[in-house]
DNA sequence: CAGCATATTCAACATTTGTTGAATAATCAA
DNA sequence: TTGATTATTCAACAAATGTTGAATATGCTG
């Protein structure tokens, strides 16, 4: 489903740089590194890119917007599923998670290491503030509305934090550190994304229960 | 609370990579602007502390023990005070997480920049492997033993999925993007660890519930 | 075929990097 | 003060880095 071949060498190049920011961040990758990979000259990344940044932006804008339409529209098909309540927390988030799922279970390894590279990303103190919000703000955005339909009478401030618990159980585990396999024995593995969002689902919207409704809320 | 000055510059050294290692991850800092900062030559940070490499080591080894131990004790004083049945969920959950608080609230930005640096590793996929754990895994096999005996019957991989969702709050809390403080319009200011904490202990100890607890277990 | 735009490689540059060995300063015991 | 140990700086290295301009190949259009 890509949108246009603007050559071949250019999209293995963005490939290789993907995997590689991904897994060493972006000082810790060198364009010999990458055109080595992609098995092409230095200046070439140069050429289609120019400089190593914009060569980091363009990886990091290459398929944020088509991931971020999916689970938009993943929103609107479960907002119109329950019009006009508004759907409930759990399907909310799934809305949020899922489409990271379908997009890994392609085959295309691609999705993978582009969403740990998001994960890098957004944890990083540096990278987050200048590269997050122009991509991702307008999407988490229209999550929160929604979160806070779902949970009437929830202060703001428990909802942003409560976005962020769920923020961070996502990046870490698309990150893909490989930490909780070794800690279960081999039990979980972090690559079977699916198992961590059957999980991380109920999980947090438990959490956003909890701390987001009024207690003594009158129920259902 | 130091245990010891080896000497008075190589500590300055310890604290500035400490911060930078924490901002720009381990190759996006340079030993020159590591020596510059702590106004020092550059032959210094080989001197002390051998190669780059072992400096990260000895910034990431430096206040490992000392916070892991506050957490340990903190888990077995909770313990101590509920013999013999065990804390409940709320109580371990706290063990693991505020010692981390405290750290911080002695107003040492040092313990901050540490914190960081370990949210930086622990969603690292390249570090992460390498470096959590031989420092961290003893802990995190101590607390989900005790999350175990909190949660009778629940299956093991449920617990580990939660602990990662846990371990991945935590993680971006640590981090410090800043992320949080524009989204929320500044309602939310991710350098309140307490106030994250406040919303992370009921919300993962919910979560925690939710998944692990057998469905139409007895209540009390 | 010729002509042209695009794509790709080649060769080289000025800087910066981690690291080292020798030189100098500071500390401290005798 | 001496001497020796430790701490620190100085000067320099070879290697690697991002970047660039010119040269060459490739593909398309007439």
């Amino acid at each position: 489903m890509s949108r246009k071949p603007p050559s071949p060498k250019s999209e293995r190049i963005l490939d290789v740089a993907e995997e590689l920011f991904a897994l060493h961040g972006y000082d810790g990758v060198t364009l010999r590194q990458i055109a080595s990979g992609a098995g092409v000259d230095v200046a070439l990344a140069n050429y289609h890119f120019g400089k190593k940044l914009d060569l980091f932006k363009a990886v990091f804008d290459r398929r944020a917007v088509e991931v971020n339409q999916a689970r938009l529209e993943a929103l609107r098909s479960a907002q119109a599923r329950s019009a006009p309540d508004g759907p409930p927390l759990e399907e909310i988030i799934a809305a949020f998670l899922t489409p990271l799922d379908d997009a890994q279970r392609g085959g295309d390894s691609g999705w993978t290491n582009y969403l740990a590279l998001v994960a890098y990303i957004n944890n990083s103190p540096y990278w987050a503030p200048k590269m997050m919000s122009s991509l991702f703000d307008k999407l988490v955005r229209e999550f929160i509305a929604a979160l806070k339909a779902a949970l009437p009478g929830a202060r703001e401030e428990d909802i942003y934090w409560c976005y962020q618990n769920l923020s961070g159980a996502l990046t870490l585990a698309l990150a893909k550190t490989g930490r909780i396999d070794k800690l279960s024995g081999g039990k979980c593995k972090s690559t079977d994304i699916s198992a961590a969002f059957e999980r991380m689902i109920p999980f947090t919207a438990a959490g956003f229960r909890r701390v987001c409704q009024p207690a003594g809320s009158g129920k259902k």
